[in-house]
DNA sequence: CTGTTAGCGCGTTCAC
DNA sequence: GTGAACGCGCTAACAG
């Protein structure tokens, strides 16, 4: 591997004027960096990254940090934040948390090292220890959820998509469209996420006078087997109800299954709206509504945010909020 | 952020001590060991990964380097790769190379950076002009595809599964279920990816001896839009077939949404079988028969490849071959 | 068993 | 305009 000092041998400059040609940073002739340039292409020399990051704690990298990677919710999000991130020839690290609240503590702990400049956090929980976790690693971050410090933070930014609203637009839809009996489908009722959505379902459901049913929120995990087993469950108890708000698109394709398995319609029978709007709710069969989350956008903006931290090293909070979209396809039906 | 000079003056002991005691290696007290631990712990001392890197020329980061994030065959390809490297304390720096043959040069190039002890290279397209970008990167590599070089090579490993196989078993499938006019879907036919797959396709029909029909082979580009766009053309140009055969998931639900929309019902009219066997499959109505393309055990396997070749320096090549596994679901009917 | 020393490759003074 | 010299934090001889 060629280094400066290759490049400095063969043009007859010192090492100082071959580094000030490249990074085009202080004076140097016209000549001397023609013929640096030329020499540098010619032995093909690229500045060892380890030793640019030693002097001068810039990493190029930013660690992206999802709970899972299976999840297709967050494939639009690593690819927003990968195109933006690429234009200024950053790099993204992967940090795969397991949805695990100990492996969340790890990875921050590890990121003290110092291997990025910068952090994309998401998370289905954000507990204040947590929260002061990533305060800790003292990196210009971005937190893909709102969480509201009790003190003046600026240490990180939030970009989030209003997660009560997406529920409460999906119920609200249900209800407009004569939907009384509606069942929230939703994950672990103790985090933060779940917590929110059913925040929203509930907010639709007072709007119009309607009682919270206790029975008719139903706890999985997220996932297409897990909302299959807890809704198949539901129904074969007896439970009841005309439509359901899945909180993602996995647990809409679920109920869907089993939907199917048991002989019922949707929409006729049941109606489903689902939270995410993946390209999951293009293959069902009828094709199913969705709230899109705006997670590309949600991406582009959190790797703006972590860039514009680090390059114009603000220090002061911004956060930002998208609002949710309805997408209107054929899995909820018009009662009367 | 503390280094081991911090640790050091804490201790009253050397750096060098304070290194060996940190890292298991070369001689020191057990008290010395204690007192170094503690005074590290206490003072939240991690190590500079660049200053570790610099020297040690070891950055514990792999590449994992894609042609497409919003394609689900490469989410378990992820998540396996990801799983065993995080058993050996190595990160993923993701590479996105969009399909685009320049910006897989541009990617290897930067390689050149040594900011990772190993990559994983999955394309399209295995050219010589690629082949050889990835051998100058002079990097422990496993490519997710068989290149059977002209030389005997000793710089990379392949762990791949046999691609005109599943394309066989998924066109043998079709036959035995007494289909005869099978269309074949797949992406640009100048790509190896495809031309593997149809040359499945082709030896499935001949072995059987069914004229191979030049009709019959529709080219799209591995999306569901793609797919959608070329299958209807294909349809409402009076194209004729009993059975699809597509190239991956998203194409064969591309063909599910066209016959839906156009009245078609499968598997009664039409019969598909996709390759990939990813979660979409459960999603259509009916469910998808797909081959399995065992893309977790792509990952896992090729991680463990680079992982070996980086701590052992093997240097001589390894290949693996996985068989790809039909999963019999409800789109394909069987004829007489 | 411990401490001293000398780089890894680059960026940044500061003299010239 | 240019070059010499130093240090980022860590590792690995080597001498003690």
């Amino acid at each position: 591997m060629a280094t400066i000092y290759d490049v400095s041998k063969k043009t007859g400059l010192s090492a100082s004027t071959v580094v000030r040609a490249l990074n085009g940073t202080g004076y140097c002739s016209q000549s001397s960096r023609d013929a640096i340039l030329e020499a540098a292409h010619e032995l093909g020399y690229v500045p060892h990254q380890a030793a640019k990051a030693l002097k001068s704690h810039i990493t190029q990298k930013v660690m992206l940090c999802i709970p899972d990677i299976m999840n297709p919710y967050y494939f639009a999000m690593i690819q927003g934040a990968t195109q933006v991130l690429d234009r200024y020839g950053y790099n993204i690290i992967l940090g795969y948390t397991m949805h695990s609240p100990k492996k969340e503590l790890e990875v921050l702990e590890s990121l003290k090292g110092r291997y990025v400049d910068g952090l994309i956090f998401g998370s289905f929980d954000y507990s204040p220890q947590l929260i002061q976790a990533i305060r800790d690693t003292d990196l210009p971050t971005v937190i893909t959820s709102f969480y509201e410090s009790a003190e003046e933070q600026d240490f990180y930014d939030c970009v989030h998509v209003n997660q009560p609203r997406a529920a409460w637009i999906a119920t609200e839809y249900c209800l407009r469209n004569g939907h009384t009996r509606i069942a929230f489908l939703g994950g672990d009722a103790g985090e933060q996420n779940t917590r929110e959505r059913f925040e929203g379902y509930r907010k639709a459901l007072e709007e119009r006078d309607i009682a919270l049913e206790e029975s008719l929120a139903i706890h999985a995990d997220f996932t297409r087997e897990g909302a299959c087993h807890a809704f198949r469950s539901f129904l074969e108890q007896g439970g009841e109800c005309t439509a359901v708000v899945a909180c993602n698109d996995l647990m809409g394709v679920g109920c869907m299954n089993v939907c199917r398995d048991m002989g019922i319609r949707v929409p006729d029978d049941i109606s489903i709206v689902s939270l995410d709007n993946t390209d999951y709710c293009l293959c069902t069969d009828p094709p199913m509504t969705s709230v899109d989350m705006m997670q590309r956008q949600v991406g582009e903006e959190a790797a703006n945010f972590v860039m514009n931290r680090i390059l114009e090293k603000r220090r002061f909070q911004k956060n930002m909020a998208f609002s949710p979209v309805l997408v209107v396809r054929d899995s909820v039906k018009k009662r009367n």
